[in-house]
RNA sequence: GCGAUCGUAGCUCAGUUGGUUAGAGCGCUGGUUUGUGGUACCAGAGGUCGUGGGUUCGGAUCCCAUCGGUCGCCCCA
């Protein structure tokens, strides 16, 4: 019983809210995460946004400045510690503000206007379910200095293009909405508040409580209590200034010509303080209670706020994993699997499968096993035939024998494959008669 | 922070009103067989029944607590 006696070791657990991703399989998180990546990173050269990166952690003040004290995020959702010289630095829990903190810090007004990308993961203490997680990961697109209404319509095209793209469009609307500019805001703001203190006693608690500290946000609130109330608070319409309407009319006409299909939801709002004018989300119901899967808007205040120039500013963010688990099964990349029929062409098999690699063909080899283990293995990878080295002979030259192994493998990838071996093949056999 | 629900093998799950050494499929390891090179079979390894208390002659099963997972509220991408 000496083993019962030994200390058991106890292996850390995974942070809560984290995940580890295993690819490999046509429905895998994990490549269709990395296919939600490379997608972006193609349609944002298209659209002419320049690649940045920016640090995963900053000084607290960077966030809880340009998000303001009172937000849940600043207030209780934070990943805030001090370092070991006693700054208190955090987690980045969003991209905007970092971007909009090195735009002034680094000299990057003198490019403006500036169009910017970027993706990673970002941080939240929040409570995981469907789509939320502790750590998450985001694309994210931003136009600094740029007042024109093009310049959000310019980046509604490209966030649509990449749904598009990436086939999750249908069932993805997008819905649009205009917070106005300051004085519009302003004006819309107090009416709503009238209107809610009017009929406070029939509001959530969640919602009295919003009243004091966000009362834009509920408009949007899920509570049955609330929605005849917020139904019945007036629109921003009536509030706009005539700029704010020509405004919020161009990016929308733009978008017609543009053929971009949006929604106007007169309920949309931002909880975070300097968004102006465009608001945006392109949101689904296949995502649970997690509706949005990229959203946005004007952001005129925030870099002034921050101790810089005045300077607009547009752009928007989406989940990667939530763009991640919308995405439809991958397709396949095409793969070939060399197996030696013997044990003694083991060596040789190795040399034409790294042979095949340099050619770039994706290829695989097992590390052990006869040729019955090899065929095994090369099924469990999916891959789309198999390359029996048969026999090398000095004199005779080699033999090979290619056998599919897919009912429908890429028989344009076979043909170049077989090309690249060149002689010795004795034809292609179906294990599919 | 609040609520619901679930924790049995690496994975997906059985386990009947509490009752001997806790099971299956898949996967893994080894072997036999087969062969238009997707066969079948045999054997083996692998489990503190999330954890800790309690009730009981006896707990995977009932009770309490705790820790995790999932989903929802909140917030948000």
């Amino acid at each position: 019983m000496a083993d019962k006696d030994k200390a058991r070791i106890e292996t850390p657990r995974p942070i809560r809210g984290t995940q580890d991703m295993l690819g490999g399989t046509p429905d895998s998180l994990a490549d269709r995460f990395a296919h939600v990546v490379e997608t972006f990173e193609r349609v944002r050269k298209l659209y002419g946004f320049r690649r940045i990166e920016v640090p995963v952690f900053e000084q607290t003040a960077v966030f809880a400045r340009s998000l303001g004290e009172s937000t849940d995020v600043v207030a209780k959702e934070m990943y805030t510690f001090e370092d070991r010289g006693g700054d208190s630095v955090t987690l980045r829990p969003e991209f905007t503000a970092g971007i909009a903190r090195a735009y002034i810090t680094e000299g990057w007004q003198q490019y403006a206007p500036l169009k910017v990308a970027t993706h990673g993961p970002l941080f939240r203490y929040e409570r995981p379910q469907k789509g939320r997680y502790r750590q998450f990961h985001q694309v994210d697109a931003e136009i600094i200095g740029a007042a024109e209404p093009l310049a959000d319509v310019e980046l509604l095209c490209f966030a649509d293009q990449l749904l598009k793209e990436l086939g999750i469009n249908e069932g993805v609307t997008l819905t649009l909405n205009t917070l106005g500019d300051a004085q519009s805001r302003d004006a819309w703001r107090d009416a709503l508040v009238a209107h809610f203190e009017a009929h406070r006693g029939e509001l959530s608690e969640d919602s009295v409580d919003r009243l004091a500290r966000n009362p834009l946000r509920i408009l949007d609130s899920k509570d049955p209590r609330d929605r005849p109330i917020a139904d019945a608070a007036p629109d921003i319409d009536a509030f706009l200034t005539d700029d704010a309407r020509a405004f919020f009319d161009k990016v929308t006409a733009g978008l017609d010509a543009a053929g971009v299909a949006w929604q106007r939801n007169a309920r949309l709002v931002r909880g975070l303080d300097y968004y102006r004018h465009t608001a945006f989300e392109f949101v689904t119901d296949r995502l649970g209670a997690q509706g949005t899967v990229l959203g946005g808007g004007r952001y005129d205040g925030l870099i002034e706020n921050m101790g810089g120039p005045a300077t607009p500013a547009v752009g928007w963010a989406a989940g990667i994993e939530r763009l991640a688990m919308l995405v439809g099964d991958l397709k396949a990349e095409p793969l070939i699997a060399v197996i030696p029929d013997k044990p003694e062409l083991e060596g040789d098999a190795q040399n034409i499968a790294y042979n095949l690699r340099r050619e770039g063909f994706a290829t695989i080899i097992a590390y052990r096993g006869n040729a019955k283990r090899h065929a095994e293995v090369a099924r469990k990878h999916n891959a789309d035939a198999a390359l029996y080295v048969k026999n090398i002979d000095p004199t005779g030259g080699p033999r090979y024998k290619l056998t599919q192994l897919k009912t429908d493998p890429d028989r344009e990838f076979l043909t170049k494959v077989l090309l690249a071996i060149g002689p010795g093949v004795g034809g292609m056999t179906s294990e599919h008669p």
